[in-house]
DNA sequence: CGTATATGGTTAATAGACTTGACAAAACAA
DNA sequence: TTGTTTTGTCAAGTCTATTAACCATATACG
């Protein structure tokens, strides 16, 4: 079951009681104690036990009579969503996203505008501080109402820092001390993450990736990059850059990228190359009237734009999806063989174009690598589609929020 | 902690016991009762009572006093190496080796002969049962006297059906029931592995990559394999087949592999591949003498002879081993940004040219792989040699030996 | 040398988590 | 209705680990 990452690690103790607690908020329509005793191979006694430690706390309630058994009906349990809030920050590449939740994971309130993290730490954390506050407002709460805020961030996380290493996308961000300087601004527990990890956490636990065991999330935005999850808790290597996948060379001596080499997928593949590609492309049709031309100045031509423009039939904006399909298919292909996934979710805004994007993906799979590992895999879009990221967030706020009361 | 695979769920209870048993076993020099206490996170009474159970059961012993902390000298505990034999089985593609030892891993007799795996598990397996036969004979043993026996293949391995699927160097081995197989000829508890991720507990629990917690041990021998070591215990992906990377894909219209693809690691740096360059080399060099040259006839050149000759200062040999190894290292980047390891070691025949092998490795990881995940990456060669795996399969079958005789 | 202090290991009493086995509650099937 | 099945609870007992005391053995220092 999910495991969330060592910041508490007092978890260990009671640890029935958090595998309880985690089986009932990650079960869609909650979970009766006869299953929680099954599913964790003990005594239906000892879930009573916990359950009403669980109960008396008010973490969990009594919800609704489950399905019939052909015995005494099961009474499901679920995660009492009232008695706190958590938020959820997506800081991307060129948008801040904010979210407020529940305790049960229901979106209550919601921010979005577009921001461009290349103007550095300073700039983005006072935007997404103000961001903070106008979302609370909006729901007449203050930071005391708020249990806990997960962060999202576009770059490598190093745990113990609370910062990020040499970033590609994230100009001077290196080893700045995010986490320290939320926490000063808010004063609220705050949970720090890569936005690809994150974004599988959220697939994972209210998405596409529901229940799979070797979940690969790959988040094809402005970058590129992969997050990948182990029986329900974040593989991150040693250092803590795992699944940073827009790095990897495709083409040996391909289009220079923001990182110094050449060839990487991120070059060939995300956002920032499609929207330069479809810029070329009007620039060299002689005027011929496309949706993409009709985008003024053409230099503001985003993938998002090209995204769009290939769902309504534009060919070219089509081919330049479908390329760049091609090239994070030789990628996957690789991830394949080496991860082994049961399942890869594709998200970000490019994602969102569907069999147009996924097709060439799943075509390579099938073609070029093992049988052992392309049978029984499925590729998919991202169920969440915009909000993968800042679920993820809630779902890691909510850890540490549900820890602390059920430790109180 | 090293825990061990599914096989045995019972291990599950009494995880303490298990855990400390798996500490005596891979602490080198072995480990105090204190010591215990502290990584475990116990106190000191708990462990007396563990540590008694395991004396009395004589699978621990006291062996030495620890050195000089300044207080009381600690009495130091290792596995009582009497009372039990097992077997460690390397099949490989070209070659059969077999390893005997005593509870504590120390080898009492060895076998090695070259053998074609391709020659199909029939007779592959009637061969193994021949040597394990007359190892037992060599150490006056007979199979009732064997706990348990480990044994290493090289293709990927589907654990519950105890087969290997599609495997691209094993013609007529795709689903043959290998575990069953062995299991009617030894009736003895089996552990069947994959060669690579035997060679990674291996070097992890005897060899360069001891307490290494991520650890990444790539195989170049007639093939190329990977085997993932996260937190001691393997990464097999969900359905068996992470790590198989000598069918990744390098250079995009490169020579055709035995998997039907083209351009794949395997066929540009894998021990066959480097064979016939070799023998390529020869035949185009007009009857100029060589080291390789005076090898008769010129396509029993094998890898190994190629290898030794690089060794010996033969400029061709060598070209040819640092070209696979520059090919190695393209793909060892992208494995790095996407596992980010903690230490890479390379093992298999090839890696014993040590640095003339691993500097175009080194290169490359420094130069193309991210920051975040190269900083704090050791690249080293395998130090068990050609016994890695065996020494992998040792550590199985010593998994299941200890565990049986701890539940007794 | 004797004394203070630190570490290593054991013991007995105690606390907490889980199991066992019995039983009531609530459903279905005849 | 009665019998069967499943869910949930209760009380007694078991097992594991903790606490706190103790002894054993080392160093440091006057």
């Amino acid at each position: 079951m999910y495991q969330p990452n060592g910041l508490y690690p007092e978890l260990k103790k009671n640890s029935n009681k958090h595998t309880v607690l985690n089986l009932v908020r990650f079960t869609p329509g909650g979970i009766s104690r006869a299953d929680l005793a099954r599913h964790l191979g003990l005594s239906r006694a000892a879930i009573t036990a916990i359950v009403n430690d669980l109960l008396v706390n008010e973490l969990v309630r009594e919800t609704v009579d489950g399905p019939i058994t052909g015995g005494r009906r099961p009474k499901m349990l679920g995660i009492n969503p009232s008695g706190g809030y958590v938020i959820g920050v997506d800081i991307g590449a060129t948008h801040i996203g904010l979210l407020l939740t529940n305790l049960s994971a229901q979106v209550l309130h919601e921010i979005e505008i577009p921001f461009q993290v290349s103007l550095g730490p300073v700039a983005c954390l006072a935007k997404t501080d103000d961001l903070l506050r106008e979302l609370l407002a909006k729901a007449d709460l203050t930071l005391d109402d708020v249990d806990a805020i997960g962060v999202g961030i576009p770059g490598p996380v190093v745990e113990e820092a609370g910062a990020v290493i040499a970033p590609p996308i994230m100009p001077g961000w290196d080893h700045f001390p995010i986490q320290t300087h939320l926490h000063k601004l808010w004063n609220c527990p705050i949970s720090l993450n890569n936005d690809a990890e994150l974004g599988a956490i959220g697939e994972w636990a209210y998405g596409a990736g529901r229940g799979e065991d070797h979940l690969l999330y790959i988040k094809v935005g402005y970058g590129i990059g992969a997050g990948l999850l182990i029986e329900g808790s974040i593989y991150r290597g040693a250092t803590g850059s795992a699944g940073e996948i827009g790095h990897i060379t495709i083409v040996d001596q391909g289009p220079i990228c923001t990182c110094g080499n050449r060839g990487c997928l991120e070059a060939l593949a995300g956002g920032r190359a499609i929207a330069e590609q479809a810029q070329l492309a009007v620039k060299n049709s002689n005027g011929r009237r496309t949706r993409l031309s009709q985008i003024d100045p053409v230099e503001s031509i985003s993938s998002y734009d090209v995204a769009s423009a290939a769902r309504r039939g534009d060919l070219k904006a089509q081919e330049i999806i479908a390329e760049a399909g091609n090239y994070l298919g030789i990628a996957i292909v690789n991830l394949i063989n080496v991860v082994n996934p049961g399942m890869i979710v594709i998200g970000g805004g490019v994602a969102q174009n569907g069999d147009l994007f996924l097709e060439p993906i799943r075509r390579s799979a099938n073609e070029r690598s093992l049988p052992a590992a392309a049978q029984n895999l499925r590729i998919t879009a991202a169920t969440l589609e915009r909000r993968s990221t800042s679920m993820g967030a809630i779902v890691q706020a909510l850890t540490i929020a549900l820890a602390k009361k059920s430790n109180q």
